[in-house]
DNA sequence: GCATTGAATTGATGGTTGTCAATATAGAGG
DNA sequence: CCTCTATATTGACAACCATCAATTCAATGC
């Protein structure tokens, strides 16, 4: 249902639903993709995610440390992403090296309708 | 994470950056898609959002206001989805309808790859 | 005018978040 | 053993957030 003129259309107390009421997404599917939108909502972890992500291999967590945030509050946020399921680390010897999880935005695909 | 075999990838002092520099998205653009993964970073605000864009035409507020939330923590949801540009609203009449403003997700294509 | 209904706002509250300084942990190399 | 370097963790703090009860605003109808 689409249009509806401000004549009556509606009756005393009762609206009408005129778009399907099963649609949009349903509450477990709504809770995941809420968990990855959270993880990315941040700029630090989004251009952190998206500098991991742009490799096709791995990522050393010292290049990545230059997006204007402490050392800790990056070990914070790649934390965050990890614990989200985007990224995958990996310690080799004295360095730490992420790479990022396949499929992972599959779950973005449900809004995109 | 799993130790690996520890092969002196790296120079003393110096880490060799392998992917380019420049990858990952830019601050502004990061600042940008950030706001918006923020707005769907809510369960019930995703689920208010999917089933207005679900619609090709507009909905009724009357119509979602079955989240399992008040009705004024429905109105604060849809207020923070105004703010960040998602959806647009109109009153005629009694009622208030929304609408998905057209475009709105395009900034997550700046993560897809 | 008054009463009623739908939606937005206000105020308060408990919980979460991003940040950094300080500290701890882990490995490499004397 | 000890020192050095690279990440991670802890603790603390201010800012923000999701929620609801109470209230206000807007429009309709009597």
């Amino acid at each position: 249902m689409t249009v509806k003129t401000s004549s009556a259309v509606h009756a005393a107390g009762e609206c009408d639903d005129s778009c399907a009421p099963g649609s949009g997404l349903d509450v477990a599917t709504a809770a995941r993709a809420a968990e990855v939108f959270k993880a990315l909502s941040d700029p630090v972890r989004l251009r952190l995610y998206t500098r991991i992500a742009a490799c096709d291999g791995e990522t050393c967590v010292c290049d990545i440390q230059d997006v204007g945030v402490s050392q800790p509050t990056v070990s914070h946020h790649l934390r965050k992403l990890r614990e989200a399921g985007l990224i995958d680390s990996e310690r080799r010897g004295t360095w730490v090296y992420y790479r990022p999880v396949a499929g992972a935005l599959t779950v973005l695909d449900a809004v995109r309708h």
